[in-house]
DNA sequence: GCAATATATGCAATATTTTTGCATATTAAT
DNA sequence: ATTAATATGCAAAAATATTGCATATATTGC
């Protein structure tokens, strides 16, 4: 059975050209009679709720379209965009696009469920993101995806100044021998992550003497080891893309009766919930999510209440990030 | 603008009498014409797309009803029932209640937009669960939180095996003394999984002789050790209620120059991705989180298609698990 | 506190949208 | 190739939503 205004009316007691003036925002939405009709259209689902009723009055839905991976940091992002929709009283629906065969089709369908999307395609290519933007004009997106060129308004951490403050810590401590296990070549923050590192140590005179491409995995962690012990070269401070590789250097190094920091020291990225009870305690560069996520709901809430000039070009912000001091980089 | 008849008429080409027939099922959902007409609805957000034509002929949409919490499981949880969405060729959306101020009424709202839900709401308490039973009358749900009474069809793991598995698995190493870190009282798949192993063990003329209230978080692991130390009681078999505080456990086990598995046993459950870098390896409870998701889709589909007897009361349906042999129980 | 003004509401008329009867076209089955 | 079943379009009928007008209720200014 289809919900009519005959339903709300009957529902809310009020005549139905009330019902009617409500829902095409003839009587302001504020007063409680109004409240209450929209309530109830919303909850009986009255098919022109979303399309009729302006943002203003009435909860605005998002979703947070994503590729779900069965990593930590997934269910951290999702549970740092939940707590920020009720603060600002919003809904948000987590959907992901994974395994989706027509990425596009199935945006348009979800455009029409929701207000505005907030999308985290990190492998999404620049062709794709124009063809949404084409695609879908002026409906509201920001993107928390890192990429080089900024289709959407873009919020990311400032994976630049992560390296940054990883060189920094080292030099503080006196080493003088640097290297790197660099994430995918592929993913945009993992080249900042290393520049912002390599950048930082040859400022100070000084030169990354191990470069070695890892995938982000904790095997990949495992193997950057086994290859750096072939060169012999310790007392040597490195820095990697992440804290999963991080960790799995450091396993390969226990197990084969090296010490850590004293032979090699090294500093993570992401300060994952194991980097603080691995044993040694893993110094890394935290992320702080909950702050994403509110700059990123602010603004999209901006764009939904057009309060956002549609002309001016895509831009990007980037959120700083914080050094976490642990017992890896002595 | 609203989306009418009209619109889809002009978009597919089709008379807007044929276009309100396949609409209202008096087409056969399965002829080419009727095909685009269905795709085309659910694009442009035709309003009574859901409420008209029967779920037969159109995409299925469900929901994930969750609450976020920032750990590893529901990266894994979200992904697992996304991969299975792809492979039954349906849409999910993943919502989660945690912050929301009124479930019944979101739930309700959640309801218009989709055609069944996936509970895993493991805190509301049997009350709430009857509540949403009535307010919803026959809407399909599948519940997948473990609770002694299943309000809805319920499917979870095996929770009592795994406890007796790992109970198995030490005697089989000749192990005489046991000793449990149990999970929050109130839950009751930790009930279980100590149940599992305590009859296990003292069917066999055993007994448990220490039992330790854990709240699942790696520090209650850790004030474990230091309650065991103080009892003095080594060569002891321990099983953990999940892998968070097992892992805590050796962790201060190690700090404090004890030795696993020499000096204390452990099986952990979970078998999160930490338990096998981890050292020593953990030995632990494996949960087939994707065989969980299909069993559990595949009864929602029914549900949606009706092909379930209303008549019949809520079943509990448990998912084996199996013991992962590592090195901390040898 | 009271008039003046603005906002909200219901009834009934009007406009719009959806459904359906009927005639015809297309497809599938024998 | 013929028959039966299904699909389609036009136009009429039915259902649903919007709006003009009269009245009720709330808000503002003094």
């Amino acid at each position: 059975m289809t919900i009519g205004l005959k339903d709300i009316s009957k529902t809310t007691g009020y005549a139905i050209s009330t019902v009617s003036r409500v829902l095409t925002n003839k009587i302001r939405g504020s007063s409680v009679s109004a409240k209450e009709i929209l309530r109830v259209a919303r909850e009986m689902g009255y098919g022109k709720y979303r399309s009729t009723v302006s943002p203003e009055n009435r909860v605005i839905d998002i979703a947070l379209i994503t590729q779900h991976f069965s990593e930590e940091f997934y269910a951290y992002l999702y549970s740092a965009f939940d707590k920020m929709s009720l603060n600002r009283n919003i809904s948000l629906t987590i959907h992901s696009v994974r395994h989706v065969k027509s990425l596009l089709d199935e945006l348009l369908f979800l455009s029409k469920n929701h207000d505005g999307f907030i999308l985290f395609l990190p492998t999404l290519d620049p062709f794709s993101y124009n063809k949404i933007k084409e695609s879908m004009s002026n409906y509201p997106i920001v993107s928390i995806a890192p990429s080089f060129e900024a289709v959407f308004d873009t919020f990311t951490f400032d994976s630049y100044q992560g390296g940054a403050l990883a060189a920094q810590a080292f030099m503080e401590k006196g080493y003088e021998k640097f290297g790197i296990i660099r994430g995918p070549i592929k993913k945009w923050e993992a080249a900042l992550r290393r520049n912002g590192f390599k950048d930082t140590v040859e400022n100070e005179g000084y030169k990354v003497i191990w470069d070695y491409k890892g995938d982000y995995s904790f095997e990949s962690g495992e193997k950057a080891f086994h290859n750096i012990v072939k060169k012999r070269s310790k007392n040597i401070a490195i820095f990697a893309s992440n804290d999963q590789m991080a960790v799995g250097f450091i396993h390969a190094a226990l197990e084969n009766n090296q010490q850590v920091p004293k032979d090699y020291a090294i500093i993570g990225y992401d300060n994952i919930l194991f980097s603080k009870i691995f044993f040694p305690k893993l110094t890394t560069i935290d992320t702080d999510v909950d702050q994403l996520a509110e700059e990123v709901v602010d603004q999209l809430i901006r764009r939904i209440k057009n309060e956002v000039n549609l002309n001016r070009s895509a831009r990007k912000t980037l959120i700083p990030v914080e050094l976490i001091k642990r017992d890896t980089h002595k």
